[in-house]
DNA sequence: CATTAAAACTAATAATTGTTAGTTTTGTTC
DNA sequence: GAACAAAACTAACAATTATTAGTTTTAATG
């Protein structure tokens, strides 16, 4: 039978995620059946398990790979020297990108982690909380610096992030939004209110 | 055997769908069982089939359940007579409310609607849409009338909509805000915004 | 106490699930 | 072209799923 060829620059484990992201989207972690990720594929069920461990396996790959790529973006950045709301802009951009660029992935990172499996899932939960707590502790240091009101600073944080995630309901849409509107939107309603 | 009884003032329906949307938040629709379900009531897994017509009913009960309390909500403020930020607030608080008081249905509502079937699916997301359209009128006329800034409208009504529902990760944390300090900070950063 | 309807039960069904075992095909290297 | 490993295939597994059929128990009514 005919091999199906994985895509340029990327292994047939990376096509394998790659769909099986779109399908966990669209169907939900549980709904979606290893038969039809194959069939996706171009291959039979069993065939998967050449490339890949296991179901959650794939859902592990995809969770992980949208957490790091958070952290490392904090990671990357400058906290200790840049002002606190340049600081707040950019990692909002940064989310902003992600969903547009990454929709799938962080789509399933964002519905379906519930679905992985002891120790991933307190691992996925701690870094998640992890993630909060430095956002926390730069809006805490704007307050401080005189940049921001005072806020509950948790639930600052908690509203950025869930506005953010929101973003999932946009493709659905199909509003013609320029990715550099969309961005300069929120970051503003965001940042400073939508009241005159 | 013994009956359970059902709470006060509720049939044995109702207490079926009140532990099947504790069940589907926790697990997810897919994965929570009848079995299971049958077990938080207190009764065999068939047994439940004198009382509901099948699973996909409890969801669509709970998904409709929530829509309309929504929708019912618009309905019963004035919108035409109001100033626009007013307006806002109480969609805000109201949503808030929802989340704290509702938090089951809620979540699975906004979680596990994908998995309603046609054409139960369809006019859920017809009624969804037709909400956010009613705050985009909202949003739309404080801009005309001056009392908000020019943004698009769309991405303002999502970016709110959006923010109240990040309030599911609440419980998960147990800090202890208090629901009037969590209105009011919600409120403020989603009205006018965390820069001083 | 007899009757009756509601609601519980047990047993079973057909379908689907993730995954394994064992076999054959494929494509590359000598 | 022979050899070999990677990766496809078929067949099958045991477990779990929602749901139905048929029977018994419950609780209230007369």
């Amino acid at each position: 039978m005919a091999r199906i060829k994985p895509h340029k620059n990327g292994t047939k484990k990376d096509l394998i995620t790659q769909k099986a992201a779109a399908l966990f989207r669209l169907k939900g972690y549980s709904s979606a059946s290893m038969r039809h990720l194959a069939e996706e594929v171009g291959v039979e069920a069993p065939s998967l398990y050449n490339h890949i461990g296991s179901k959650s396996e794939i859902l592990q790959a995809i969770c992980f790979k949208v957490a790091n790529a958070f952290t490392f973006y904090l990671d990357s950045i400058d906290i200790k020297y840049a002002k606190c709301t340049t600081l707040l802009e950019s990692i909002i951009r940064f989310h902003i990108k992600m969903m547009l660029t990454s929709f799938n992935e962080v789509y399933v990172a964002n519905h379906e982690w519930k679905h992985l499996k002891e120790p991933y899932l307190s691992n996925f939960l701690m870094q998640r909380r992890a993630y909060e707590k430095r956002l926390m502790e730069i809006m805490e240091a704007g307050m401080q610096a005189g940049e921001l009101k005072k806020t509950n600073a948790y639930i600052s944080v908690l509203t950025i992030l869930s506005a953010v995630r929101g973003l999932e309901f946009l493709p659905a849409r199909k509003k013609d939004i320029s990715n550099a509107e969309l961005e300069n939107n929120m970051v503003n309603h965001l940042l400073k209110g939508i009241i005159k």
